[in-house]
DNA sequence: GGCTTTTTGAT
DNA sequence: TCAAAAAGC
């Protein structure tokens, strides 16, 4: 039987048909060269299989995804080619099933996937294939946004500065990929996986709708602080696995907030910054000085932490919606990194581990520069001598104690834990550990 | 963004 | 004189 020959499109986070800079390219190019686009996805076993916890609420997200760009795509008579499996195996399998004319993706910065790519980009280079990736998930990449003497930034400040010029000048174009959608290969549905088929179970997710309302960016200055009240916009998630765009989405509130601007210039830098320092997310701080921390690193008092038992309300309210939601609202990761590594002196990289184990909205880059962040170690971090005081912060933003009354209704009763440390004892330890590791030597 | 000290400025 | 704002660690 002949084969057909096929470009393929492999969506991984950038699930959306919507402004596709990989995708656009890939149908373009097959609407010049005259043949189809086999769009692909892989539930990538190497990954799936390092999660313990099988009700994972991102694999149930990225499946949902899946389901509706599969929707979207038999309504016109085309369909997803989903696999689950190692990528490799899943191209060699794909390789002899099709002429493979081209493979078309779009930028994954994180250092496990650009090994991933590395492979396919050898397995299909063995076989004359062209490998096309193209920036998609941030606003500008790598070396877009550099100080004059040609190094990457380190602190937010000019960075961002130097970020709105490059935008000045490089106003983002939106792709219509969906345009078009004729030219991906005509087939009937194909079968999706199951969760259960796959080892996952469905999970009790509440996915956030896509569209923002203007009126809560707009205020988003005033509210986003505010744990109670629904101030922020909750797109990190879609802003994570690509069922929104980032362009257009910068695009479209540019001009309402530049507080929610800034955060979208933010979510670049730390990209950037994984890009340049990959070994940040290899268990290393930006600022080498701050592994010679010795950290307490007391499993009774982890486990306390992550169950939201440590006498502390605000904290406790944090990981309690945590381990309940999958989301922490943004002022309350800040206040729970702090306790963790400050007032537990607990390794900040336990912190991030069991954020990425937890979290709907993970991403490698943001989750390791905001524990950096908080810990001190990082690029523009936190001042180290700075410590959250959760008394404080709970007056300042939580003030009629809503948050905390949702999560720890217990908190006034004798039920509820005694403080696990004593604030001011504890901020007296962790400037005397800190001073220790960052002496002069 | 914390905490302490210093400066400012309104009475 | 005192409290709020700013500065510096």
């Amino acid at each position: 039987m002949k084969k057909d020959t096929v470009a393929i499109f492999w969506f991984r986070r950038d699930l959306r048909l919507e402004d596709n800079v990989g995708l656009y390219h890939a149908l373009y190019h097959a609407k010049l060269e005259g043949h189809q686009v086999l769009p692909i996805f892989i539930f990538d076993k190497t990954i799936l299989d390092k999660l313990e916890d099988k009700n994972d609420r991102r694999v149930d997200f990225i499946h949902r995804a899946i389901l509706t760009l599969q929707n979207q795509l038999t309504e016109k008579g085309k369909s997803l080619h989903v696999e689950y499996g190692n990528p490799l195996d899943v191209f060699s399998k794909l390789l002899k099933k099709y002429v493979i004319s081209k493979v078309y993706t779009n930028h994954d910065y994180e250092p496990n996937a650009i090994k991933r790519d590395e492979l396919i980009s050898d397995l299909l280079r063995e076989n004359n294939i062209e490998f096309h990736s193209y920036k998609d998930q941030v606003i500008f990449e790598k070396n877009e946004v550099l100080k004059d003497d040609g190094k990457p930034y380190t602190i937010y400040t000019p960075y961002a500065n130097k970020w709105r010029t490059v935008w000045a000048n490089n106003i983002p174009k939106i792709h219509p990929s969906i345009k078009l959608i004729d030219f991906f290969m005509d087939s009937k549905p194909i079968a999706i996986p199951s969760l259960n088929a796959m080892g996952f179970e469905i999970t009790d997710i509440i996915v956030p709708p896509m569209d923002w309302q203007e009126g809560l960016v707009k205020k988003y200055t005033d509210q986003r602080n505010f744990p109670a009240i629904k101030g922020t916009t909750q797109l990190s998630v879609h802003l994570r696995f690509g069922t929104i765009s980032v362009r257009k989405l910068a695009l479209d509130t540019q001009a309402l907030n530049s507080t929610f601007f800034n955060e979208l210039i933010w979510r670049d830098f730390y990209h950037m910054i994984l890009w340049h320092f990959p070994q940040v997310g290899n268990g290393k701080s930006f600022k080498a000085q701050y592994d010679f921390i010795e950290w307490r690193n007391n499993e009774k008092e982890f486990d306390a932490w992550c169950q939201g038992q440590t006498g502390y309300p605000i904290v406790d309210a944090g990981m309690r919606e945590l381990n309940t939601t999958g989301f922490m609202h943004n002022r309350v990761r800040m206040i729970v990194a702090s306790f963790l590594t400050k007032h537990l002196l607990i390794d900040w990289r336990w912190g991030e581990a069991y954020f990425a184990q937890k979290l709907l909205d993970f991403d490698l880059a943001a989750n390791n520069g905001g524990w950096q962040w908080a810990s001190g170690s990082g690029c523009d971090a936190a001042p180290y001598f700075r410590v959250f005081n959760p008394r404080l912060q709970t007056e300042k933003f939580d003030k009629e104690l809503k948050y905390i009354r949702k999560w720890v209704p217990e908190f006034e009763s004798l039920n509820y834990p005694k403080p696990i440390v004593v604030h001011e004892e504890a901020r007296v330890r962790v400037l005397a550990a800190y001073a220790k590791a960052l002496k002069p030597s």
